[in-house]
DNA sequence: CAAGATAGGTCAGCATTATTGACTTAACGG
DNA sequence: CCGTTAAGTCAATAATGCTGACCTATCTTG
């Protein structure tokens, strides 16, 4: 595979239509590329926490799940559902694993005991840390790289990208039901 | 719901447990954000596109297959499955449905005829812009919310975050087949 | 207290998106 | 001609999501 001509399954640029019309404006380029910073950063960011994950034949439900209660001692189902944007049955499944496994306790809430607050037993939050020790190595090189104003910039894009109710949530001033 | 007691749902900080353990020093709870940041964000940008998905009965994975040929006509098989790091298998459901709705034209390469490039057809290139206006709405809010230096700074740690491959495709100096 | 609302759980069934492994066809390239 | 590559395909399986219906325990309110 010696040769100059592209070795098969690479990207040649279109082979004979004229160049896929150049973009109509600055700030359509921008906004293109803003896809793909998502997808990309995204999709290597879960990608280091699910080589961890796999080994234990967990999945990235079981990651949110333990992000979300390890963050938030006492969590309810419900707020827990209101996070995740998913439904009861979903999370159920995910949930009942996380504690048969021994990852997630519940605890019957003392002012209301319908509610079951959620907390991570000493076996989850370590399950938890290794998977952020994970993201965090990834994060605190791309922190470094980037620099401290950079890090500014990217909180505040990532904010106004989210719904005012996680924008709470991350502000620490809203309820993790709201986000 | 007029009482001031948290109304069921609502999360309430951990309830007779000491207050969880502050954070161990203030890298953890930036890294701790991040995570948050980037979940979030994802969610509520992939959303907005996901709405109008669901009115033709097509999912994420056919947005992503339709954004990446849209952006890079002539794009192989092989290469999208790099991008999208899945495999043969799955892509081939979501390309078929593509090709046989019209959105996606198949060429074989005038070099090497093996290769199928794919392209979007017209009618492919109308729903792809009809999935970015969506995401784009939310893109520029949130651009002008941050202001353009935030704007570097967000694409300074998102570059930062994904691999070198990826790097070089948004840098616009890699071909996809690296992503 | 009785009635209704809420928190949570559960059952059955289904869809989408992913996986693996094996195999085929066509075309390239030495 | 032969080995490799690009792509397609089949069969089976798993993870994660959905809907709708229904149950229990508990809280709130008239």
């Amino acid at each position: 595979m010696l040769k100059p001509k592209p070795g098969a399954d690479r990207f040649v640029p279109p082979p004979k239509l004229p160049p896929a019309a150049p973009p109509l404006d600055l700030s359509e380029a921008q906004m293109r590329q803003a896809q793909d910073l998502l997808f990309f950063a995204y999709r290597d960011f879960t990608n280091v926490a699910d080589k961890v994950l796999e080994e234990l034949g967990l999945g990235r439900a079981h990651h949110r799940a333990l992000h979300f209660i390890g963050r938030n001692p006492g969590l309810t189902v419900s707020a827990l559902l209101h996070i995740l944007r998913i439904t009861k049955q979903s999370l159920a499944r995910v949930l009942n694993l996380l504690v048969e496994d021994g990852y997630v306790a519940q605890a019957p809430g003392y002012e209301d005991r319908r509610l079951r607050l959620l907390t991570l037993t000493d076996k989850g939050k370590a399950l938890e840390r290794r998977l952020f020790e994970s993201q965090r190595n990834l994060l605190s090189q791309a922190y470094l790289q980037a620099g401290p104003e950079a890090v500014e910039g990217f909180r505040a894009v990532m904010r106004a990208l989210m719904d005012q109710g996680a924008r709470a949530y991350v502000d620490g001033t809203g309820s993790a039901e709201d986000a």
